[in-house]
DNA sequence: TTCGTTGCAAACATTTTGCAGTTTC
DNA sequence: GAAACTGCAAAATGTTTGCAACGAA
């Protein structure tokens, strides 16, 4: 049978960092977040909260930037940016992307599809000011 | 001034191992499969020349896949499908997605794009066959 | 001879895991 | 009190790098 899942003050305050922004934090920028107000506070645990969250599908992965994984607390399908200077993840929610598409891989390919990502890369706007500048 | 290129045959039959195969090798597949030919080739030189031509634009990086970095020597514009069972990355080379995509993001995020990745994920057939057998 | 390339091993960075102690219910 | 959760440190994993030897031009 399933596991009990008990509260604890830790896994509410590392979801409610990543739900506190919309930068899409790594598991270190979280740890690093909530260090003040969490002296005890372990990268492990950062870690396994993260796994955990993924697996209830609470928040998804992303990207991965430089190697590190990148999360959203915001499930509902949207598309990413994502600047190749500094490594920003940015949301478009104003991006239609051909809701069938899913169907059309599947049909086309007789593959079974769960979702997709789509994800634009470049250089984002602060990035691309400073480059102008020197 | 630039600096100079010089043959090599590892280079070579690294290049050669990523444009022989349609799975999108990731570093250590192609150290394993050209390490009987080449006994003394070492992981760090697959590295450095995947690098290398990555950053001549030769091959690109098209997943990461648990954790790998999975190449692909087809620079052209495509889509990949992911197999979450089994880590395959397969080619769509039929699904057309809208070409002004790119333009859209830049203008109306005001970002500037260079690229986007669409990719799909879900089982693919193997994985699905099997899944239904047990 | 020059300097790009390599093997090797050490270093690095991110993520996972084993274990003993703590907390929740 | 059972078992979920945590801190800690060690381990595992993928990738990078320093250095001395090698090889191409």
């Amino acid at each position: 049978m399933e596991r009990t899942i008990r509260y604890s003050k830790k896994r509410e305050a590392i979801l409610e960092a990543i739900c506190s922004t919309h930068i899409h934090p790594s598991a270190d920028w979280i740890y690093q977040r909530l260090k003040p107000a969490h002296p005890d506070l372990s990268l492990g645990t950062v870690y396994r909260n993260l796994n955990f969250f993924r697996e209830q599908g609470t928040i998804q992965c992303v990207a991965v930037v430089n190697g590190q994984e990148r999360f959203d607390a915001d499930v509902r399908p949207h598309n990413h940016f994502i600047c190749d200077h500094c490594g920003a993840v940015i949301d478009l929610h104003q991006i239609p992307v051909d809701a069938g598409l899913d169907r059309q891989v599947s049909e086309k390919y007789g593959l079974q599809v769960h979702h997709h990502d789509l994800v634009f890369h470049g250089t984002c706007t602060g990035c691309g000011e400073k480059s102008q500048i020197s």
